[in-house]
DNA sequence: GACTAGAGCATGTCTAGAGGTGTTGCGAGG
DNA sequence: CCTCGCAACACCTCTAGACATGCTCTAGTC
């Protein structure tokens, strides 16, 4: 095991800041390994000399800041850093959907990890406010509404909405899971809606609780939010896409003129 | 005050998870105002039967998502929505220059809020590594750094630090704490190097304990990183600018094109 | 009228202990 | 050799109470 330090009962630090800091210390020096254990809440009470709730919110800061996972029933480990993912926004070029290729599978092959795609689910629904806002559509436009989970090494990375407008998704393979070679964009293009643009609105906060389950992160950890809306060559909004990305995982490039 | 429900024993919630999805409800329905204080810690307790550490717990879960804040001596309350800026990618078009503006105030003139800046900072150092790499500099390359820290309404929302090749700056206004009129862009231009294009790197984590004492945000704020670089007509770097804003206080939007 | 001491109430931190649930490995029995 | 049951051990949640610290208002004093 590694050499713990003691707590100063003189300092205005309180004794948890205190443990806490050791281990942030020691995890951001490279003492301890990612996923090595950490010891345990018993060990730690022993060690320094103090109450469970002051070891338990030393602990929890850490979690906070996403340096460590506890698991129940097994230990508390350091959290290994993710890969980062850099989304360059050429990611929706032609390119890689007349190779046969969905944006997700691209940006794959060209940072090297193994993707997959998850909890896939179709349905026809009256368009959210915001949705139907921005797809000119009237309050009650019906769309199709593409939900699914996208994982990067088996772990969650993103998830995200799609809304088509179900008079563009009528009949094709957008209504079904498989959605074909080049993904629903190439079948927009197939109905004869070249596209031509996106826009995207970024920000980020923290997850809401359903969220944190689905994505599988801990406290602490902050979501990227992108509302992405498509346009084909005639003006028109094909395609809003609301996805929610496990912010330490993803890195966003940008390249746009001075104008 | 507000109408409290109960905690149902039976359900497999947790107690804590229960008052904290009901003020989490109350909150995002609109039925807890901003700025309203929540009852008390003892309150609570009377009011649902359990232990302090419970209702601490639900209260923290609701610090780390951002919904309330608490105020050592005088209570807990809802966090008001801050203002959003919409930051659009046209927000470095020439026009904003040529009428004598910095970017900053273009966009306040569009929402509309005081807009200020402050802690302006001018110094010459050896460019961080991450920095030398993006203008194309040796490792040992000197810049001139510019920091500073924006606010809107008297509250910051944004630092950003600005590194711009010693070669281009030398002389000239960008190294004095009022840059002159447009900005440092202008006066970039000013020197022949006109502006073609930008890259933007974004991403999002927790902040530092430092950036949440600059920034004058609690717990459960994330912050979303904009590493910006300029580069002119010959394809030349000539600026980075390594900005830290308030998340929840922006929603940035990008337009590209399909290609 | 201005200042101060203090009461009351707010959250922050810690101690001490109980019962719960998930995980793992080992030994007894088939 | 394999399987099942169980003990040991990990984290999770809650109870109960103590003391510390920050804020605000009030009553008393100068």
């Amino acid at each position: 095991m590694f050499q713990l330090g003691k707590i100063d009962r003189g300092l205005d630090q309180t004794p948890a800041r205190q443990i806490a800091a050791m281990f942030r210390r020691a995890i951001t020096a490279g003492e301890l390994a990612p996923n090595e254990q950490l010891p345990s809440e018993a060990q730690l009470i022993e060690h320094f000399g103090v109450a469970r709730m002051t070891v338990r919110n030393a602990l929890q800061e850490l979690r906070n800041e996403g340096l460590v996972v506890a698991e129940h029933g097994k230990g508390t480990f350091v959290r290994p850093a993710p890969p980062v993912r850099r989304v360059a926004s050429d990611r929706f070029a032609r390119k890689h959907r007349t190779e046969g290729k969905a944006a997700f599978l691209a940006e794959a092959d060209k940072v090297g990890y193994a993707p997959s795609v998850d909890r896939v689910r179709i349905s026809r629904e009256t368009a959210p406010s915001a949705v139907a806002e921005r797809l000119h559509l009237p309050v009650d436009g019906e769309v199709v509404v593409r939900s699914r989970r996208y994982l990067a090494n088996g772990r969650p990375v993103e998830t995200a909405v799609s809304y088509i407008p179900a008079s563009f998704a009528a009949g094709t393979k957008i209504e079904e899971p498989d959605s074909g070679p080049g993904g629903i964009y190439a079948r927009l293009e197939d109905q004869g809606h070249t596209l031509a643009r996106f826009t995207e609105e970024v920000g980020a906060r923290m997850p809401t609780p359903d969220e944190r389950r689905e994505l599988e992160i801990g406290d602490g950890v902050p979501v990227l939010l992108v509302l992405r809306t498509a346009y084909d060559t005639q003006g028109v909004p094909v395609e809003v896409c609301d996805t929610v990305k496990v912010a330490p995982s993803y890195l966003l490039e940008y390249d746009f003129p001075a104008r």
